[in-house]
Order: C-alpha cells, then structure tokens, then sequence
RNA sequence: GCCCGGAUGGCGGAAUUGGUAUACGCGCCAGUCUUAGGAACUGGUUCUCGCAAGGGAUUGGAGGUUCGAGUCCUCUUCCGGGCACCA
C-alpha cells in the first residue's frame, strides 16, 4: 500500500489553486456574494500562531462548503502591521519596525498559503501602507468635521514601558492590554473620539445582532448603562450649587450628606477656611493613588468640607465630604449619599459617625444597608408609594431629570509612538487645529532610520523630526505645526473589511457599489479578547460611516462568532512552558489537512479545546483511511440501499451542521460515513465522488488530488455540491422503544408509518414485556410515532 | 457584589430542542496479518452485581413538573469569562 504523502500533495494543490485563481472572486459580477472574514493578524511574530490558525480555520472552513454550494465567496486575507504590538516586537529584537514588518508579513503569507486556505490574495489590505492610512486618516477628519473628534485635558492612563497613553479599553485587570504594566495617571491632553455619542446604539443594537452572547455580554457590561436621575443641589449660604447623578431617587430623603470626587472643582470655591489644609492634602493624597491601589484598597477614607448643601427633598442642611469613593469620571463626580440605602454610603458613615435615616421599608440597619426596593416612608407626602412610582414622582418634585448615565468613556486615540498614522491635524496660530484636507492625505510618516523610539516624555518621536513638523496651515497658508502624535491601532483595524474591496482605490475609501453588493460580512470570527477593543470600536466606525451616509447599516458583521482557545493537553500555551503548537510543525509532521480538522473535530467553535498529539493522529488516521480506500472504487453503478442511505443522510446532516458552525459534529458524520464504505468493501464511483465534495471542505488537498485522479481536469471546487435525494432520507422499518413507565425494556423493528393499534397488538405478544405488565392493570399507553411505545401501569 | 457562559465515561466531546444518554475520536483490551516491533484491518470498551441469562445505577448536588428530564422550573456547589467604590 503506498503510503499517503501529504506534504507532496498539499504543497502541488496549494500552489495550483493560486496559480489558477480558484479563490479568487470577481466581485464585480457575484451573483451570489459571500463575505467570509476572519481577524486579520498582527505580524508581530516570526509565524503564525495557532490562534490565528484556528480562527482562520472556521472561516475557511465554512468559505469552503459555502463556494461548494455555489455562493462567489470573499475571503480576503490582510495585515495589522502598524501599532504597538509590532514596534514592541521591533524593540525587543532591536530592529526597524519597517524591517520586522516586512520579513513576519512575508512568513504569514507563506504559511497561509501552505495552510491550503481559501484566500483572495489579490486584494490584501497591509495597514502601514500609505494607500491604506490615507483613509484612516480621513476618518479622522470625517469625524472632526462633525465633532466627533476633539481635543481634551484629561487624567489619562499612561503606561511607562509602553510610553504612551492608552484608551480605558487597553487597560485590563489594572494593567496595560500590551505589556502587562501598571500605568500611571498623567494629566495630558489628547485626541479622543466621541465613542460616548453612540452608547445608547451601541448598547440597543446588541439585542438584536447574531454575535455570541459571550461578547454582547462583555460590549453590556463595558457600556454600562443605568438609569436614574440628574438633581442639582444648592450650596449653604452661597449662590453655588452642583449637580448629582442617583440610581435611587426614591431615597433622597434619605440623603444625610454628599461627597464630592477629590478632583471635583467646586471642592476649592466652597470648602471652609478651617478645612482648606485638610481638603487639599487630601485630594493629593487621593491623586497620588494608582488605579490599581484604589481597586485594591477599598477602605473608606474622607475629609468633611465644612460647607453644607441643601437636601432640595425636605430642605434640610447636609454636610459635604470629600472621598475618593466617588469618581469624578463618573456621572458629575458627586453623589448625594444615602448610608441607609447604600452599602458603601453606609460604610462611610459608620466610619465617620455621619447620620442614617431609614426611608424604604424593609431593611434593618444593625449591620447592613437595605438597598432593595420598598414601601417608603420618613419621605413626607411621599410616604406609602413603593420605590418605582416613588423614582418618578420625587424627581419630577425636586426639578430634577431623568436621564440614563453610562460607564463607556470617549475613545483615547493619541499615541506617543513612531508605528503608526499621524493625526492628520495640523495646528495653526491664527486657525487653531485644523484637519488636513482629503487632496492632501496621508501625512506621510516619515521613515526614521533612527530615533524612532519612545521617548518617554510625553511627545512622540515625530515631535523631534523638523521636517515633518514644519507645514504650512491648509486654510490661511500661514506658518503651522503638525500634531505629533499616531493613531491607535485599534483604528487601522476598525475598517479594514471596509477597504478589502477595493484596495487600490485612492478616491474614496472603498468602492460603494462593492460595498452595496458585498457588506455588511456574512460571517466573522475571531477571539473575545477583543470584545470591549476591536470589536466594540469597529462598530462604532461603521455607525459613524452610516451616519457620513456611505452606507445602510450600522452592524458591521452580520454574523460573529468568538472562537475558545487552544490549550496544549490541557494547559494553555507559553513559551516558558515550551508547550507552543507551531501549525507550521504539524503541517510538515501531519500535514495541514489532518491539523485543520482535528482543531475543528476538538470540540465546538466557542469552547476551548485541548490540543494532543496523539489525538491529532486520529484525523490523520482517517485521511489515511480516506486515502487507501481508492482502490475499492468499483465499476458498479450504484451501491447497497444502506450505503446510499448513509450517504444522503450524511450530506444533510452536514449542510445543517455547516448552517451552524458544528464543524465537530460534521467531520464525526463522515467518518460515519468512512467507516460505512468500509463495512460495504466497494463503493461506486459516483458515491464516491458526493462523498470527496463533503470531505474537500475539511481535506481540501486530499479530496482535489483524489477527484483529480478520477480524471477531473478542474477543482472540485469548481464543481457542484451533491444533491440529496429525499428517497434516501426516508426509512422504512424503525426501532421502537417499548418503555414500561418510562424505562425501555425492548426495542422492536417496526414499520415507520405503524399505527397504535398495531404497535399494541405486537408489544403485548412480546414476552419481555409481558413480564413487566403481567398482572397489572394498563392505565395509560402513550405512542409517538416512529419513536417509541410507553405502558404505564 | 452584578451580568454572561458552563459541568455528561479514563480523556476530548455527541444527543433530532421533552422521547432509545454516552454518536465520533483518543486511550485501553482482544483477534487477524507479521520473525519481531510498528502499521493496517476486525471486534470490544459508562459504572456496578453476576459464570451467564439478566438486573440495578448514572449527565456536579438536592428537590419539583411530566407517562417520560442531560434538556423545563426552584434551590445549591464548583469552574471559566466580563464589569466592579460606576452612585
């Protein structure tokens, strides 16, 4: 038997199927489109990791039978080369961003293509490359033009290894998304984009999207929403007043004190001059706190202002404190505090010996705040409602709004580094900030052969680059300078999928008539660790490009799903533990048929799933099996009943579980199916050939070369997808369960369309059963056609 | 604390959405072939009692609904993820 050389067959199909452009659509005369996008990868390693394989490998998969099943499909392959992950590698190994770029593109592109993937490489999308970045560019100016990117001073996280700042997305558990650091706060002024503009939609939108629950969940609780009310309370004796956001406008009669955040500015107008000391070291003490201590230390501290509000419920004079429990991020940075109705009110107070007042029935307020809803009282004509009535009527009493408050912050996109596109803005002394106008994008960044690193100083590297920084104002052509500062990467990638179909247009950002037939993508797939990142920020893009009118819809993939990871035996991955899956080792051991279906036969798509290296030799165990059987292909015309009927069940059962991302359960049918070819011995050629159209989405290499040496001139798949034949889907004899108050005692072959009575007649002969109703008196007899018969006695 | 997931053999996991639990694969056991090892092929493999025929138990745990529950309801334990002094 000779043996199945898979390196020698996956590498003649891979580069056939380039060579004849078998993946290659004209998107242009698609009748039927199909967009098959998978996360485009950073290069910011020497090759390809199997987390990009694997969510490569769903989408290919899928792209696969979808083509077999006639759609023009799209799957473009790319690169998010600019950013801080690649000049962080660049560092690391002490070369050139550019350099680095282009040897780990290279290498991924290679290993993609080894890998036998469907891709159209012919529309790549690099995000470095200037054809690309004058469009991220115009986003920017796009949304400056309506506001929706603007300049502000604010309390940043600013990471010390990476340099710069970063967005409140980038920083995960306390620490930076990139480098695991603690970042500090720095007071800076940047570029942000209104991402806050679209909380609402962004939040509404997820109800209705097919995306999975595990990211809507996380995009939920980043957004935040609550709802409550806005009151204004008026400072003693001073014409000042501030403004609180409260969840609770039922208890503001409970309000017994206030506190404002220590960076509240009213802190200094209203605090007394005995308490002015105590207040100011306190608020520096407070400053000085990292993120980090303050999520870890939740001990209550504060100083009392000395100045009073007044309780706009009843009129009562409430002392004002200051504490770092409260936020100024949040709401106003000042809260109205009620320590009967809420635990960290309460703490406060106990601490302080500040007064409770009880004003929702139901609690007791020994040990604990009562912070559920009730029946209110100590609330003057109040007294009586329950808490959801009561919410609307003191709001509306005191003057007050009701309003939804939201935990998403604007969008931080400046960045202190040389990899990536300038902010396209350039500041004038007569003009202020203006946007560079589209005729003269990009603003090129300028190859810096040397200081390209971050500084640590706040500026980018550019800062330093004369020539870049020296321009003229594009509106009154005086003297101006440019923004120093790059763009996050989370913009190059939050359009990408945009500029895939029509990568070299240079008039527009992509071509809307594509765009019409093409998007929004059919399907994508990637990890959730971009849930709240990549994935939150693309969908705001795409509802600022609808809301520029360039397209209908405001949900950017029709379709997501977020693929679990890959563990080695169990543990996760780490180059410590030297327990790294290299695709491109297997590849050459295994080959990259028999690694891409045993990912996919692991397990469902969005669990993990724990790699092995003797349980990756059962796909190869049946691609060999595959394989060897072409030597009982008979000249018959057509098989054994049973086999055609496993055949056709099979392919049904994988188009259904193809609809539905089950590739595990599909590959599990045909090696039913393998092994029913074996049991018959032979097999004709024409179930055969239906059998390699099923196969070639999982072994694509395999199946061509076998379709191939039946005498095929072109690619399986170019050809059609086999038709079931409902004849075959039918059975005529089932086995019936015979349960006996609801446990099976016997299973009987019966005729499919048998009815009751007969089935009866033929259960009470069986002697099994007899002895289970012998005796006793049949109550009830339940029947479900075609699946089973239930005595109870 | 709040919000999502999840728990099924020795292991990865199936289960037509309330109807024969454990498909498929790994591992293990046996057989055929082989000088041998391996490969390939064939059969077996949830646990438990039993020589067997056959019985009993079983989907993290405890209840419930039902003729019938892995699936629905209530409570509960554990694991994974997100948010978190967010008023």
């Amino acid at each position: 038997m000779e043996k199945y050389d898979h390196k020698k067959i996956e590498e003649k199909w891979s580069k056939k199927w380039l060579e004849d452009g078998v993946f290659t659509p004209n998107l242009d005369n698609a009748q039927k489109p199909y967009y098959a996008l998978f996360m485009f990868p950073y290069p910011s390693a020497e090759g390809l990791h199997i987390g990009n394989f694997y969510c490569f490998t769903c989408i290919d998969t899928t792209a696969k039978y979808k083509k077999l099943r006639g759609f023009d499909v799209f799957e473009p392959f790319g690169f998010d080369a600019f950013g801080i992950h690649l000049e962080n590698y660049a560092l690391k190994l002490g070369e050139h961003p550019a350099k680095v770029e282009a040897r780990t593109t290279a290498n991924f592109r290679k290993q993609v293509q080894a890998a036998g993937l469907s891709c159209d490489y012919t529309r790549e999308v690099d995000t470095t490359n200037p054809q690309y970045y004058k469009w991220t560019q115009w986003i920017f100016t796009q949304l400056f033009e309506r506001g929706l990117a603007y300049q502000k001073e604010a309390f940043l996280s600013w990471c010390p290894s990476c340099k710069t700042v970063l967005a409140d997305e980038q920083i995960e558990g306390g620490v930076c998304e990139r480098c695991k650091n603690l970042p500090e706060k720095r007071k800076m002024k940047q570029w942000f984009f209104r991402i806050t503009h679209y909380a609402d939609r962004l939040l509404s939108g997820l109800s209705e999207m097919d995306w999975s629950e595990i990211t809507k969940s996380a995009q939920k609780n980043w957004i935040g929403k609550s709802e409550g009310a806005n009151i204004k309370f008026k400072i003693e004796n001073s014409e000042y007043e501030f403004e609180i956001f409260t969840t609770r406008p039922d208890t503001l009669f409970g309000c017994t004190y206030c506190v404002l955040a220590p960076e509240h500015e009213l802190l200094k107008k209203i605090v007394t001059e005995d308490r002015k000391e105590a207040v100011k070291e306190y608020a520096r003490e407070a400053g000085a706190k990292s993120e980090l201590e303050r999520q870890e230390n939740k001990d209550k501290t504060g100083v009392f202002t000395g100045a009073y509000a007044i309780n706009p419920a009843n009129q009562e004079k409430v002392p004002i404190w200051v504490s770092d429990y409260v936020l100024i991020s949040y709401g106003f940075g000042a809260i109205m505090a009620v320590p009967a109705h809420d635990e960290r009110d309460f703490e406060f107070a106990k601490k302080f010996g500040l007064k409770m007042k009880e004003v929702v029935s139901g609690g007791n307020l020994e040990n604990n705040a009562y912070s559920g809803d009730g029946k209110l009282i100590n609330s003057g004509k109040f007294d009586g409602l329950y808490s959801q009535q009561a919410k609307k009527d003191i709001t509306e009493y005191v003057g007050g709004k009701s309003v939804s408050n939201y935990k998403l912050r604007d969008w931080c996109i400046s960045r202190q580094r040389y990899w990536g596109p300038p902010v396209p803005i350039v500041y004038c002394e007569k003009c202020g900030a203006v946007a560079v106008p589209e005729e003269n994008l990009p603003v090129l960044l300028p190859e810096l052969k040397k200081n390209w690193e971050p500084s640590g100083n706040g500026k980018g590297p550019l800062a330093n680059v004369k020539s870049f920084m020296e321009t003229i104002c594009p509106r009154c052509k005086g003297k101006a300078t440019r923004e120093a500062d790059v763009m996050d990467n989370f913009l190059d990638s939050a359009w990408y999928f945009f500029r895939y179909l029509s990568p070299e247009n240079n008039h527009a950002i992509f071509d809307r008539t594509l765009g019409k037939k093409w998007l929004p993508v059919d399907f994508y797939v990637g990890g959730n660790e971009h849930a709240v990142l990549h994935l939150m920020y693309t969908r705001f893009v795409t509802m600022a490009l609808h809301d520029l009118g360039l397209i209908d819809f405001d949900n950017p993939f029709k379709k997501f799903r977020a693929n679990g990871m890959i563990l080695k035996d169990g543990k996760k991955m780490s180059k410590s533990k030297g327990n790294v899956i290299s695709p491109e080792e297997y590849g050459e051991k295994v080959g990259y048929d028999a690694l891409k279906s045993y990912i996919l036969f692991l397990g469902p798509l969005s669990e993990n799933r724990s790699f092995s290296d003797e349980g990756i030799m059962g796909t190869r165990r049946w691609v060999d099996r595959i394989a060897n059987f072409v030597s009982n292909i008979s000249n018959e015309k057509t098989d054994d009943e049973k086999v055609l009927k496993k055949l056709h069940k099979t392919i049904k059962a994988v188009q259904d579980d193809m609809e539905n991302q089950k590739y595990n359960t599909a590959i599990a049918r045909l090696m039913e199916l393998t092994n029913v070819f074996y049991a018959a011995k032979k097999i004709s050629q024409n179930t055969w050939e239906k059998f390699l159209h099923l196969v070639a989405i999982f072994l694509p290499a395999l199946c061509e070369e076998l379709w191939s040496k039946l005498g095929h001139e072109e690619s399986i798949f170019l050809s059609a997808w086999p038709e079931i034949e409902e004849k075959y889907l039918r059975n005529d004899t089932i086995e019936m369960a015979i349960q006996v108050n609801g446990r099976v005692r016997d299973i009987i072959e019966m005729n499919v369309g048998i009815s009751q009575e007969e089935a009866e007649k033929i259960v009470m002969k069986n002697s099994k059963i007899k002895k289970y109703v012998e005796g006793k008196k049949i109550k009830k007899i339940i029947f479900v056609k075609g699946r089973l018969i239930n005595l109870v006695v």
